[in-house]
DNA sequence: CGTATTATTGAATACCATCAACAGACGTGG
DNA sequence: CCACGTCTGTTGATGGTATTCAATAATACG
């Protein structure tokens, strides 16, 4: 089955040949316990904006690998609203927080035409004991989400509206930038009611401070093109400087 | 060396005979493995008041888990703010957030007098792979982790202050009795100071809330002792009731 | 092409932070 | 044991930041 190789885009079946492999569960692996990790992993079709990977309360069985598009992931608490817990860029796993009460305690959905690599939790959790790499990158990976969501803790709980979307762009220029696209211009896969949320702001918050940082040469925004024009700034935004 | 038996407090020297182990990591194993995980534990001197059990940027080399007394962890953003990113009472782990970059991102210190079990993560991850109840007991508290700074980033972008306040003290109420405590009657191991800092709010918006909490006949404070007298309604503006 | 959704902008309000003053607790040392 | 200073907690007054309400503009989608 001829798989075209489109771009630089990872549709190819196999994480060995993986452009995300290096920033993914595969890191540091050989290439043989690359063919091990392979195997129990699962390729779907696409899914569609708006689609569903898993649901808040079904059962944990997988993990998943985002290997094109994007996803957001939230909870619904008791009173009904949505809180958004994070936005999911290629090579980066969700689910993980299924594993204590073996059911997910949140909603994956997919923000634009998404691809995932699924790993049978009790099968990479097997292997895990063969390939200690494998192992500890897995562990890797959980620690680095505790410690980003603490991250966050500090962003919500000290930062004014500004410093938060600053560090929220700055944040997602990094992310863009790892792997491999412009770390200035790039698509926000969510609307600015999303980010608000995200970002514990009300929408029209989010508007001002766009509109703000586009008046003080911050970046430039049409939608949800956006262009970063001074990341200096930015950055020191985000650390906290007002600005005047 | 004959250690006497202190009411309930964990003294002893072995996870099989810790009033914890269901709480804590030997959580459904074996009593054998309890006892091949009891042989890589290290248990020291108790720290006092304000002793750090370790240090922001410092190696990481072990995880801990809490035996007695309590302690918070916080990490100092650039600009030099404290953020408390937590507190932690008996069985539960701390340190996890430095497997990523080997490095604990936050620092760890004593509220009061407190003794820890020290896990060497070299060796509790070798022995994670032949017990798999201890392998997916880890994954489950890193999981559980997770979760909890997910809530918490909920209860910082969406919930008023009084929620905050009612939030925190159901959720020490809850781990208390976890622990066999009364769930109406405790002593706060932090200050108001710290409750702030951690819930995002001023010192004096906290001191308001507690006077305001009394006034509604919803609890009794007098310094660091707290007894809950309407656990129902206090629950009700944890989820985001107004106080009227 | 029209409708629905999303984004922007303005005005008024609410919530919490900050500033300030004071009271109480705690610990130290005289 | 009490006096003292410091740290912590409480309370009041004021102001700032972000929310809410409302209206309009732009964009997306069938």
């Amino acid at each position: 089955m001829p798989e075209p190789a489109k771009n630089r885009a990872p549709h190819q079946a196999h994480c060995k040949d993986c452009s995300l492999a290096p920033l993914c569960l595969p890191l540091s692996l050989e290439l043989a316990d690359m063919d091990a990790l392979d195997d129990i992993v699962k390729r779907g079709r696409p899914l569609k904006k708006g689609e569903y990977l898993f649901r808040q309360g079904e059962a944990f069985d997988a993990v998943y690998a985002v290997r094109s598009g994007a996803l957001k992931t939230f909870s619904l608490s008791d009173n009904g609203e949505e809180q958004i817990t994070g936005f999911h860029l290629p090579s980066e796993l969700l689910g993980l927080s299924g594993v204590d009460t073996q059911t997910y305690p949140v909603t994956a959905q997919a923000q634009e035409t998404t691809s995932v690599c699924e790993i049978p939790f009790e099968r990479l959790d097997e292997l895990s004991v063969q390939l200690p790499q494998l192992r500890r990158q897995l562990m890797r990976v959980m620690s680095r989400e505790i410690r980003d969501d603490q991250q966050m803790m500090l962003l919500l709980s000290k930062k004014t509206a500004d410093a938060r979307i600053a560090t929220f762009l700055v944040n997602l220029s990094a992310r863009h930038t790892a792997r491999g696209y412009s770390a200035v211009q790039f698509r926000l896969s969510m609307s600015r009611n999303e980010i608000g949320n995200f970002l514990g702001l009300a929408v029209e918050t989010v508007s001002r401070v766009f509109t703000r940082f586009q008046q003080g040469g911050l970046l430039e925004a049409q939608g949800k093109e956006v262009r970063i024009l001074d990341a200096q700034q930015l950055c020191a935004v985000a650390g906290g400087t007002m600005l005047d």
